[in-house]
DNA sequence: CGGCATCCGGGAAGATACTG
DNA sequence: CAGTATCTTCCCGGATGCCG
């Protein structure tokens, strides 16, 4: 190790901030560097270790999510924790002030997919899927419903509770759930955004479902997108 | 011109996307370039020219500011106009739907205040303290009050109107309002935020106060910054 | 395999100087 | 005043390798 680099780690400072008294602009000294936001989304659904990071981020290298991992570590949006033994793996965790960040998220979200050169069809993690129903919900289509789905999505488990106008998500296993979707996460956008028909997706082998089909495509109904803005002249 | 600038400039896709569907990656594709969201925070109260907006992000160097402009204008999130002669200067306007970013500038803003780490007494710009005040206020506090408050700071005027627990703030004339504020962005910030007397800052000349002090008194009570979040340990 | 450190190439950001 | 040209610095991304 060089002696520029003890002091650019130590001295985390000589990040080129904004230097600027407005709050936004903290917050982009905070988590404006690439990959922060997305690494903080990923771990928005609780702990995850390095590797599951990796996966659900394929483009990120392994040395840049080393270093926003030290980063926002350091501000205190996160914190490592090891599992206790047997397979004492380390995970890394939101603070409580990092979990206060999904308000961002689902603001930066609902904003972007006006955006005219916005893609639904492009890959998608798991956990921005069950993210985007968060932000995506309409309140006013919710009423009345009650009802636990449960997602299957790769080897990852989701179970989502509509209930008093709201949605609440979180891993957990889908048995016993109303209504059970499995496949992976562009086939579920695919039906709920895309508009895609599902037995077109069960035909192909795309998603499966179990439970109550009725509940199913009300479901799809749940979270519109907004209008596009009107593209550049 | 190099033949390389028109490949890159006309296929404004050679930047590094996330490739990613979920909305927040792609408002990070948009607007997650350095300088980018504080462009359009300069921004939000009304159109500027190109040397207003170095003035007011005085770090920014002339060069990256004309990508961001060319950048965001491609994305259809602000656009060129040239005011009618004489004085055919160009200035630079957000979009409808570049100006429905500002829930993304406030909802960072609340969120970095709370970080240990955020320092109040940086240099601040006149649109940022006056969009300061629209993520800050306190609607519990709002109640009752309906008052007209102008505020001179350095060459820029700005009028805000709070009434119905709502604060509006535009560029405008100062002159007649109940209570008028004149002075650089961070003596305002100072007795506001930072708690700051107000006698003090009179005495130094920082701050020049007309019309209805108990209002001022009052003012400066409506704008309360979020708890720290605890410090990394 | 998970969690890094290191080296390298390309490109974005910063600073300065220059032009219409 | 509104940008452009150029140069330097530094960040990002990819590959490789080390170590528990």
């Amino acid at each position: 190790m060089k002696l520029q680099n003890i002091t650019t780690s130590k001295n985390g400072s000589s990040r080129r901030l904004y230097d600027d008294a407005c709050g936004t602009a903290h917050a982009l000294d905070l988590i404006g560097e690439r990959w922060a936001l997305l690494i903080i989304r990923e771990l928005m659904l609780g702990p995850k270790r390095f590797g599951d990071l990796r996966a659900d981020l394929p483009r990120i290298s392994a040395n840049v999510l080393t270093q926003r991992l030290d980063g926002l570590e350091a501000q205190g949006i996160l914190m490592r924790r090891r599992l206790p033994p047997p397979g004492s793996t380390q995970v890394y965790e939101l603070t409580e002030w990092g979990y206060e960040a999904e308000p961002i998220i689902q603001t930066l979200g609902r904003w972007a997919t006006r955006s005219p050169a916005h893609d639904p069809t492009l890959p998608l993690s798991a956990t921005s899927l069950m993210m985007s129903f968060r932000t995506m919900r309409d309140p006013a289509q919710l009423g009345g419903i009650d009802a636990a789905i449960g997602f299957r999505v790769g080897k990852e488990e989701f179970r989502m509770r509509i209930a008093d106008g709201r949605v609440t998500v979180a891993r957990g296993d889908p048995e016993g759930a109303d209504l059970i979707l499995s496949g992976p996460a562009v086939a579920i956008a695919a039906a709920v955004y895309g508009g895609v028909p599902i037995e077109m997706l069960e035909a192909d082998g795309a998603l499966g479902v179990e439970g109550d089909r009725a509940l199913l495509a009300r479901f799809v109904t749940l979270f519109p997108l907004p209008e596009k803005a009107a593209p550049p002249a």
